[in-house]
DNA sequence: GTCTATATTAAGATAGAC
DNA sequence: GTCTATCTTAATATAGAC
């Protein structure tokens, strides 16, 4: 890990909790150049492309995590799906600080910056859906039961984010997930 | 009714449109103006504040809508409390056009302007969650089962609005509200 | 790679005529 | 009540030195 990278990596987390604490339109370049440290012209020397080449890359960087935090663990095969769905559901929480932060996708779909997002996050969606739908399946419940109880699950994690946000209560988002946790047994 | 009672509620439909499409700070005075057809000024004057006014304004009316089709629906004590269910169900539904629209209190509460907006958005929502829970109770469950049921509703809800808003598609917010609405039967 | 300085455009807000 | 015109500040973005 060179120091290019280690310091690349602190630039971009910078970015990152600025994104989800202001939302697209909210994290100005004068927010995002204080949270990294770096002055707006060395910003855009790290991202020519401005605000939204930051925003995309970003959101790239955070599906990366998601998918490393959370989706891997649904293919491991040697554990039952179960401990899966039970892994998967640790994972996830952590991505998002257990409740007290939000995921980036969400927010940037549920803005004003919708249109430039939406149809990447949109398909990486689907993707996470099938992946959770073939998680059951492999469970042994048909493909139609499947693809429900994963949307059914995908909805209960982004409605306990957004209640947590609506009651600014981190708990009710872990409750979620513990009740998920259970039914999942 | 006065033309001029009609010509505000006519005023606060393109803000409300505008704050709910674009977000907080999406939504900028030249879109609002657009989308009222009335000038900068012209807002100004009906809104002396600004555009926080503008959306605490609009936020307000929003509730008041929300309460009317949906919370209102679980005080009619002539009805079975499944009843008083199946039609707040139908009443959330409607106000955000059964998946197509978001609810403005979700919308400013994720967003960079949280902190304007949280402590009576937080404040609405322990109230709703109580008047759900309060449904709940008169069903004939424990207060603690009570209270579980109505924050699995509201997170379903509000789940249902957010991947209907990631998939771009309002029926599965749809499912979710019929889902809901079978559990309760 | 990072900076200061600056250009350019847009946003929020007001003055004053009608 | 609504407008045009304008002010002030802030936002995005670039130039050019180091």
């Amino acid at each position: 890990m060179s120091s290019e990278s280690s310091s690349k990596s602190a630039i971009n987390e910078g970015l990152y909790s600025t994104f989800r604490s202001l939302g697209y339109d909210g994290a100005t370049l004068a927010a995002l150049s204080r949270a990294t440290g770096l002055s707006k012209a060395s910003l855009y020397y790290h991202f020519p492309g401005g605000k939204q080449e930051m925003a995309a890359t970003l959101l790239r960087d955070s599906v990366t995590q998601l998918n490393l935090l959370a989706f891997k663990q649904l293919n491991k095969k040697k554990r039952t799906a179960n401990e899966r769905i039970q892994r998967f559901l640790a994972g996830f929480s952590e991505y998002v600080s257990h409740g007290q932060e939000n995921c980036l996708a969400a927010i940037l779909v549920m803005g004003g910056a919708r249109p430039l997002f939406l149809s990447s996050i949109k398909q990486q969606t689907e993707s996470w859906l099938a992946d959770l739908t073939n998680a059951y399946t492999e469970a042994g419940l048909s493909d139609k039961k499947a693809r429900r109880k994963a949307l059914e699950m995908f909805t209960s994690l982004y409605g306990g984010l957004c209640m947590a946000q609506m009651l600014d209560d981190p708990k009710i988002f872990q409750q979620t997930v513990n009740r998920l946790s259970k039914d999942a047994e």
